[in-house]
DNA sequence: CCGATTTGTCACATAACCGTCGCAGGCAGC
DNA sequence: GCTGCCTGCGACGGTTATGTGACAAATCGG
């Protein structure tokens, strides 16, 4: 099954960002706006992790924090701690009541995906690889690095996540209008085409490195990753 | 039975295209053209999918996502809601109240009917697989490929389509007007001849791949995939 | 504020595909 | 076997989708 994130976040920016990009990373998520829903949802279903925001109303995070490591019924429960910037001190006192890491705001959706993403690791064991390797090419999104045949490949920012994408799927064919949608994001309006353009720029690097071309052009239809 | 979808949109251009393709993919289709209508018709007869419309008169769609969520009899009812492009935040409280998928207008057609089976999928294992096999052909919707006892098969938008078509009915004989109005479009108006070239290119291209013509004509009355 | 990198769009060339035609051959009924 | 329809298929002109170099704007990192 899917593993279920509890968001417990009373700022609504940041919880819909972090909801809109969990859920693209399919994990089943729950959002929680303060301290005491934030308990209650635990009960109900426990969560594989908790991103736990650091203020929050009514049972602050530190709170739950230490009742779910000492009170409950799960006291392995991952958590991800939210702090604001320069709160170094609670940062410390953070890890101090147990949480497993945490990410100071304003956070790189990113990076804290890679950290979901490990902690869930430990977890699951196999769960959503920081590596992938299809065929003869390996990325690595931690180090946000590429590799082919051995040679490193320098990407632009896009084209990583572009690859990143095709990798997640081998072998799958998406239209343009998915790649803008997932790659590109869906609040950007850009033409259709600038994907051509993309995966031109990531053929031309990657071919590079030697091989042939691995990504398919399906006409009408889009692109897809040769998965072997 | 066929899986029941209910479409929700008030915008007739819209709901008659949904309509059109969701019936060519056989499911029942019922349309509701504002919020009330909507409600009631779920509660005549509880839909296996919602297609909502955002922007719904009388009872918008969020509102009605929160209703069947929170209220109703069958709270897990499956729901891909549909706004007009550039809504984001809007689109974010989408999935907040708990739409299962969303789809920005203007969607591509495909794409969205792939979503709607993944939905579906979802519900009912086994449904409709991305992946059919006939005799010693296969294709693969998603990777949009065909093989023919492991060789690959480079087919032509056109051809693809209509060999998918064929497959979801092996046996069935189809008149070159009923494969003009599923396979090429019914608003689309070419030659009935046309179809003739189509499945003899078709032929030719499964011929590549060895093995005999799977593709029978019936004299005077049309073109059938032989179900072996 | 500057240089370097990256990005989106355009224009153009090319390749892939489409629909139609024409004709050769096939099929059924007589 | 003959006749009148039907079908297979190669050829062809027109259309559409895609690949790619160039470029200006945007962004990043100092």
């Amino acid at each position: 099954m899917k593993p279920y994130v509890l968001i417990a976040e009373d700022e609504k920016a940041v919880s819909e960002l972090l909801l809109y990009n969990l859920r693209k990373e399919d994990y089943d998520v729950g959002v929680a706006m303060d301290g005491e829903e934030t308990l209650m949802m635990i009960d109900e279903r426990t969560p594989d992790l908790l991103l736990l925001d650091w203020m929050l109303p009514k049972v602050s995070g530190i709170e739950i924090c230490r009742r779910v490591r000492t009170g409950g019924a799960n006291p392995n429960l991952p958590i991800i701690m939210l702090t604001a910037r320069g709160e170094e001190s609670d940062r410390i006192r953070g890890l101090d009541t147990g949480a497993d890491d945490y990410v100071t705001k304003p956070f790189s959706t990113t990076e804290l995906m890679a950290r979901v993403r490990a902690v869930l690791r430990r977890i699951r064991p196999g769960l959503k690889e920081d590596r992938i390797t299809v065929g003869d090419i390996e990325i690595d999104r931690v180090a946000h690095r590429v590799t082919r045949q051995g040679d490193d490949i320098h990407l632009g920012p896009t084209e990583f996540r572009l690859l990143d994408y095709f990798m997640q799927h081998p072998g799958r064919v998406f239209s343009r209008e998915q790649l803008l949608d997932t790659v590109w994001g869906s609040d950007v309006y850009v033409e259709a085409r600038t994907v051509d353009v993309h995966v031109g720029r990531l053929r031309k690097a990657l071919r590079n490195a030697g091989g042939d071309d691995p990504i398919r052009t399906v006409r009408s239809a889009g692109y897809a990753l040769r998965e072997d």
